[in-house]
DNA sequence: CGCTAATCTAGAACAAGTTCCTACTTCGGC
DNA sequence: GCCGAAGTAGGAACTTGTTCTAGATTAGCG
């Protein structure tokens, strides 16, 4: 069900790094998370997270190439976590678009845990431009694993519950910023996702 | 049907200005959609914007107390004249949900125009943290009525219905932001936002 | 082991958003 | 027409993302 980001034209593998290279990158996405869960997208400072993670600013740079970037990764980072965790305990509702909606929520209810956290990389998700499009698609693939993994159907989706399944990630998005900015409440929320859900029992009974 | 902005909580009524300055303001919004026509969110750069618009830096950030907040007003500015476009000649088709898609539809190849200017106005408005937030809900209220308009059904919106309107909302705003990006083709674009129309047409029907 | 290319560090330098300061104008009320 | 308050011009200064440079360190290889 998962898609393999390496394996999409581009960069086909980035070149391997070695340990202490993987350290790094490992502290640096650490410390990412650190500044951004206390402060959110402004107490992401480069210098701030070079320091942190005990490496030049210049090789912070050389990791990720712009702030965005950084942003971006870590919430690769974050949603493979999530994905195994999810796959662990897999939604129970007996309706597909139910499944969906219960898996959103309880992934909005991580969110919330460290919502600073989640305000940093939403805010990044939302404003990369077509510099960051390939790092971009490949957290939307994530996103859309998760949501597919909750269908499961046990067959390849139909077109049209694909096409629910955009608009779902769609409304996703949109709601999430919306609540992160202050300008809708959480039962807000989930009353939006639930909207966007039906769309999706819809298409698996009608199809 | 259009709510005014200037009667919400917050400001009530900003306190009127001279002819001079709404002079001043109108230059700066133009100055600001020029730059954004041609190069996009970076090209409106607060320097140029005030030479271009012959202010002084200080006095722009007078008026608009940053780029986000620039470029989001700019935004509200483009909206108002849509919709008065829009109520010029209304959407044609029988069904409520296909209403709103040639509605957006027909606002989607309006942007497709100046497409800079679009990705300037919606990387702001996606961008905006909470200090902004009064001014983008208002953005959202534009948006919502004229949805709303093209709904038209003679009567206020159900409960559905809203919540269906919500969801084409979330959904536009992702899609444009998708497409603005270069992540999703206009084909794309039209098929999302018809997707989450069905959720009117739907919600229309039900009631 | 010794060499070479790649990588890393430390820090200066640059770019654009934002703030601040001083002197000059304009505005509204008397 | 005059005065104090508010607004504006012009520009320096500060902040933070990004780039660049020069000199160490490290990794891979013969």
């Amino acid at each position: 069900m998962t898609v393999d980001a390496s394996a999409t034209a581009g960069s086909p593998t980035p070149p391997a790094l070695t340990e202490r290279q993987e350290a790094r990158r490992q502290r640096i996405l650490r410390a990412t998370q650190q500044l951004a869960a206390r402060g959110g997208f402004d107490a992401v400072q480069m210098r701030e997270v070079a320091e942190l993670s005990e490496v030049a600013l210049g090789t912070l740079y050389r990791y990720f190439p712009s702030k965005i970037h950084l942003l971006v990764a870590t919430m690769q980072d974050q949603l493979e976590q999530l994905h195994d965790q999810l796959r662990r305990k897999p939604p129970v509702s007996p309706d597909p678009g139910e499944r969906v909606a219960e898996t959103l929520m309880r992934t909005f209810k991580a969110l919330q845990r460290e919502p600073h956290l989640a305000e940093a990389m939403m805010r990044a998700l939302t404003f990369a431009d077509r510099s960051v499009s390939a790092e971009v698609d490949s957290v939307n693939r994530l996103i859309t694993d998760v949501i597919a993994d909750a269908v499961h159907t046990g067959r390849p989706l139909t077109r049209s519950e694909l096409a629910a399944v955009r608009v779902v990630t769609h409304t996703w998005h949109s709601t999430l910023i919306t609540w992160l900015s202050g300008r809708a409440s959480i039962s807000q929320v989930k009353a939006d996702i639930d909207t966007a859900c039906t769309l999706i029992s819809q298409a698996a009974t009608t199809e």
